[in-house]
DNA sequence: TATGGATCCATA
DNA sequence: TATGGATCCATA
């Protein structure tokens, strides 16, 4: 999988120089780069099925590789102190504070509440940076309907702009897949939501 | 229905003492409670079986009373002058301004763009307030799984109130059933997400 | 094609 | 019971 964008959408203090985001970043990016598809091959080939592939696998290697090369937490429970929202699908920790990062490919919707819920961990000072991870619009098409995408997020972005924040970080990177190829298989669906019918 | 709590979510500036609000706090108050159920009965009766009742009904009868008694215009298009995202439920128009409402019983996650469609409006200058009704806790476990309630949104509260505004306001109001009984028919559930199999 | 939604799933 | 998610729908 590539990355075709990353974003700094809240920047305030010097994490984003720091030497913890230049490794962070690195193994983000590595991670991304390690997810394949059919699996065995080099990059990722997406069957361009509208609609036609899950999205349930493609965050897997990502995840091991964070975990097992780059010894990343997964599915860390975030205690925000009073009422904690849940986890976020992986951190990292730096000096007894948390790098967050959240892989969105849930509902549109859903990453609002990503969004929001990285803001509230900057906003109550447990994690020092964050990061989300989507599709683009381009590979949004091909993936079940309705998956958040960065172009359909971007109309939002003034509104975390303009949190009132001493420090914190928050990076977006935008995946796409490598090429398109009718012939490889699409990714399998679970059976969530609608998809048995 | 009833309001069973109102909570101002962002309050600044003198919209919150004005006139305007007074009359549209009524108004919403007023058309809540004209949604009864089963029809022709006089107050919101629920079936408690969990997860037994659509919702698509619901709202109903409170648009239809927004609409035709007091002059609100449904699923109205903002135009935030750039890259807009999309429609909010109702809207009225005081002074050339336009007061926002959005009815929330999608997923909570899509609670969550609610609320930041109706700050990205206020932050734009385009809504002089915005309002937001959702179900309480009490209510959710008779409805569709996983919809937006008050007590799951609360906990990001903080997030939305540490936006940096000149001014604006943002109330929620939160709604439950009058009474229970399992003689009353259940509220029919559409062909949405998953509701075929 | 684009956007808000409605529905049910998986897992702790 | 609680929370993040995955899936497909309806409509303009």
């Amino acid at each position: 999988m590539k990355i075709i964008q990353e974003v700094s959408l809240i920047s305030v203090g010097s994490f984003e120089e720091s030497k913890d985001w230049s490794i962070i970043r690195s193994e983000v990016r590595n991670a991304i780069s390690l997810i394949v598809h059919p699996s065995g091959t080099l990059s990722f080939t997406i069957n361009p099925t509208r609609h036609g592939n899950g999205v349930k696998p493609i965050k897997e290697a990502c995840m091991i590789a964070l975990k097992d090369r780059f010894g990343w937490r997964l599915e860390t429970s975030i205690n925000y102190a009073t009422k904690s929202p849940g986890k976020v699908d992986a951190t990292k920790v730096i000096d007894n504070y948390f790098f967050a990062l959240e892989w969105e490919t849930g509902n549109i919707s859903s990453s609002h509440r990503a969004v929001n819920k990285l803001v509230l961990g900057l906003l109550r000072g447990v994690f020092l940076g964050a990061a989300l991870v989507l599709p683009s619009r381009k590979l949004y098409p091909y993936l079940t309907d309705r998956i958040g995408n960065f172009e359909e997020l971007e109309p939002y972005f003034d509104v975390w702009r303009a949190i009132r924040i001493e420090e914190g970080f928050l990076a977006i990177f935008v995946i796409e897949h490598d090429q398109v190829d009718s012939n490889v298989p699409t990714i399998i669906k679970g059976t969530d939501g609608r998809a048995l019918i």
